[in-house]
DNA sequence: TTCTATT
């Protein structure tokens, strides 16, 4: 049965030579008696490159003469209900998806569109990425075929692309799909390494090709070293603007945020009311807070905090994820599953800020466990911004500063370890561009050396902060 | 040196 092996029609669709295109009534002839039921083994099909223009009474001419159609669905952002330029297809008939696949895939370009038109399997009806396989480290001019002979000693090959750019140059390297996991394996280990191509600028890379997750994050990580992690622009949304499409995409919520605007708030402040959700939310589901951020029993979040949230939603994932081994997602939903269906309340963007929270505080080591729930309750005022110096070791030195960073984004990265007394981000005069360095003081030598311990080599995009103490005034040259 | 999308 196929429902048992979900994978085998796939097999048997990529070796079925391509038949002469259907245009006669008799395809459909075959399975009046369907209405609205479909085969057992009925085959839902993957349609790509479909112009945006087009809706499903569009379509439908161009699918029925295969069939009869079960179900036909473009589709749509589930928040934008933006066309994706994508259907999913299902005929009565399982033959009617093969016809169509036939005579359709890769055979015709619908009018706008750059590519020919996809009509494929699935990914549903049987996982595509577990052997897929990412090719790099080509010559750049090699070309699909040059790639399928290279791996066609491993396994039947449904797929074989080479990426190329705009211009049609290749980017050395491809995608090759093999029918089964292990195929891709054995090429994984037979090519990987095994030659360096001319031109390359190292060994042939074979690898299983990036999930989308993975796609996102890396996109992510590419964005992040573009804007800076710490915008200054960016605050926390608010419970309104704070759209659900966020919600279900919170790994590129922050990214969004950045670049669009509409999802931007200046400030928020928390009502009392709400702490207590968060304090209730954290006794569920989520470990043991080591720092009693909640019992602080501050009245409202301090406005470091809801700066402090919006750059944690960035980019610090990787270290999080590594402070305390939960899954991405377990961190950010706290627990909850990852769709909600529902509008996002108050309390699911409080527990996402203060999620936030818990991964910036699960990187502090323990003996420095003290001072954000200090900030929190003490709340410390932005006064005093004219550079006021602290005693000797209270005076930090701060290098490789994200661009965009300014006093205040600095002094809020830095008051969870103390009371802060002034931030200084040095800029150019000409250009009025900051130098990405800067000066923090604290008003004691252990918040100093406690900011040190947590934020020396601490990761923002590409670059690791440098944070070191501030050199006495009269020591050689400054810096 | 990671793609045009997969409810």
């Amino acid at each position: 049965r196929l429902s048992s092996s979900p994978c085998r029609f796939h097999l048997s669709l990529a070796h079925i030579p391509v038949p002469k295109p259907m245009n006669g009534p008799e395809t459909v002839s075959m399975h009046t008696d369907c209405g609205a039921m479909k085969d057992q083994d009925a085959i839902k099909l993957f349609i790509g490159q479909i112009p945006r223009n087009l809706e499903e009474k569009d379509l439908k001419p161009l699918f029925e003469q295969f069939g009869k159609i079960h179900e036909l669905s473009v589709l749509k952002d589930r928040y934008t209900g933006m066309h994706k330029g994508c259907a999913f297809l299902t005929y009565c008939a399982r033959d009617s998806a093969i016809k169509a696949q036939n005579a359709l895939h890769e055979q015709k370009t619908l009018p706008g569109m750059t590519r020919p038109i996809q009509v494929k399997p699935a990914d549903s009806e049987c996982r595509g990425e577990d052997r897929k396989l990412f090719v790099g480290m080509l010559n750049k001019q090699q070309t699909e075929e040059d790639v399928y002979r290279l791996f066609e000693p491993y396994g039947a090959i449904d797929e074989c692309t080479v990426l190329r750019g705009p211009d049609g140059n290749s980017k050395g390297c491809a995608f090759v799909k093999f029918s089964t996991h292990s195929e891709a394996q054995s090429a994984i280990s037979s090519l990987h390494g095994s030659q360096t191509m001319p031109g390359a600028s190292s060994s042939l890379v074979v690898k299983f090709a990036d999930t989308d997750k993975e796609r996102t994050i890396r996109r992510m990580q590419q964005m992040a070293g573009q804007f800076g992690i710490f915008n200054p622009s960016v605050a926390l949304p608010t419970f309104s603007s704070y759209s659900s499409y966020a919600h279900q995409q919170q790994q590129q919520a922050a990214v969004m945020a950045v670049s669009q605007g509409g999802y931007l708030a200046p400030s928020l402040s928390f009502p009392s009311a709400q702490i207590h959700q968060v304090g209730a939310l954290a006794m569920n589901g989520l470990p043991p807070n080591p720092l009693n951020l909640v019992s602080g029993q501050s009245p409202a979040l301090p406005s470091s905090l809801t700066s402090l949230v919006a750059p944690m939603m960035n980019g610090y994932t990787g270290l999080a994820h590594q402070a305390n081994g939960h899954p991405l997602e377990t961190l950010y939903t706290n627990g909850l599953p990852p769709y909600s269906t529902q509008s996002p309340t108050a309390a699911d963007t409080l527990q996402q800020a203060f999620t936030g929270v818990q991964q910036y505080t699960a990187i502090y080591p323990a003996t420095t466990l003290t001072p954000l729930g200090q900030s929190l309750s003490q709340h410390p005022q932005v006064i005093g911004q004219q550079q006021r110096e602290g005693p000797e070791g209270c005076n930090l030195f701060i290098y490789h500063l994200p661009q965009e960073f300014g006093d205040n984004e600095l002094m809020q990265m830095f008051l969870p370890f103390g009371n802060v007394i002034s931030s200084k981000v040095f800029m150019d005069r000409a250009t009025n561009q900051s130098k990405c360095f800067g000066f923090v003081s604290f008003d004691n030598p252990g918040s100093a050396q406690a900011a040190i311990q947590a934020m020396n080599g601490f990761q923002i995009g590409m670059k690791r902060l440098k944070v070191q103490l501030k050199r006495p005034k009269d020591a050689s040259r400054p810096y």
